[in-house]
DNA sequence: CTCAGGATGTCAACTGGTTGACAGCCTGAG
DNA sequence: CTCAGGCTGTCAACCAGTTGACATCCTGAG
């Protein structure tokens, strides 16, 4: 197997995502990219669809037919935009609050315990590299 | 927007991809995931449907269902196993091959380009680090 | 006032993945 | 020899995205 950089990384993700599937669903019965929906929504509460789609990086429609979902389950409501009859704004319930609070704090408790004792990782050396390589990326991909 | 390293690389890894797809595209019409097939096939050949599945990181069902696609376009050939009737070999026709070799000199190109003259950016070291953060989440993920 | 054009969310059709069930082939314990 | 059980690939049904078309709402130039 080539040992690509793009390779190692799309690796480390998937394993990475994998794994807080994985914490997340014995848990709290959660998909990794349900609880990025609350994350987001948490950190930028009140959000409208349009933007919503723009912060998971996935398009307005994938969102809209995802908010019925979590509707049900009690973690988010819509809410009517007074000055906009057609915008949707979405927040989340107490509970879903609650949630997104608790399931991050367990995910970078577990993120820092994965990496600690190991002497050799910078984890925040590492990041301020994954941080300019992808400057580097969305600055060549947009003048082109 | 929380900047989890998590949240980092998931997007460093969607640019780069996109990059990629983009780069593929616009030169042979191809897509970055039916590279990354031809590509893995270039240096395993003959592999089965199965340990392709593996390598691919995906079911051996959707394996199956893109191996007529990309016999069509007359990039991969499947041949029998005489040592059993239901394996699936696949290998790259001779096009197959001369596309993935291209492509793979032409992307690993760009990438080097994409980085080069940034000299806060030492990517050995980072795909190094990368490498460490992909051992310690596998080998956590598995023990559990 | 008004109406052309830009936002905004939703729908239908499609795509490329997943899982579980299955049929065909192969192997080894007996 | 033989047959139970493990591989192997495929199928059907499903799932979560995408795109393009659309209806609705809002806004600003005239």
């Amino acid at each position: 197997m080539s040992d690509r950089i793009t390779y190692s990384l799309n690796h480390l993700v998937t394993a990475m995502n994998a794994y807080a599937d994985q914490v997340l669903a014995e848990r709290w019965g959660l998909t990794f990219s349900q609880f990025t929906f609350l994350a987001v929504l948490e950190d930028g509460q009140p959000l409208d669809i349009t933007r919503m789609a723009e912060c998971l990086g996935v398009s307005k429609a994938a969102v809209s037919k995802r908010v019925p979902g979590l509707q049900a389950k009690g973690y988010v409501q819509t809410v009517a935009d007074p000055a906009n009859a057609r915008r949707v704004l979405l927040t989340l319930t107490d509970e879903g609050l609650r949630l997104a609070h608790e399931a991050g704090g367990l995910l970078d408790a577990e993120l820092t315990q994965l990496f600690e004792g190991r002497a050799d990782l910078d984890l925040d050396r590492t990041h301020a590299d994954v941080l300019l390589m992808l400057e580097a990326v969305l600055s060549k991909g947009n003048r082109s």
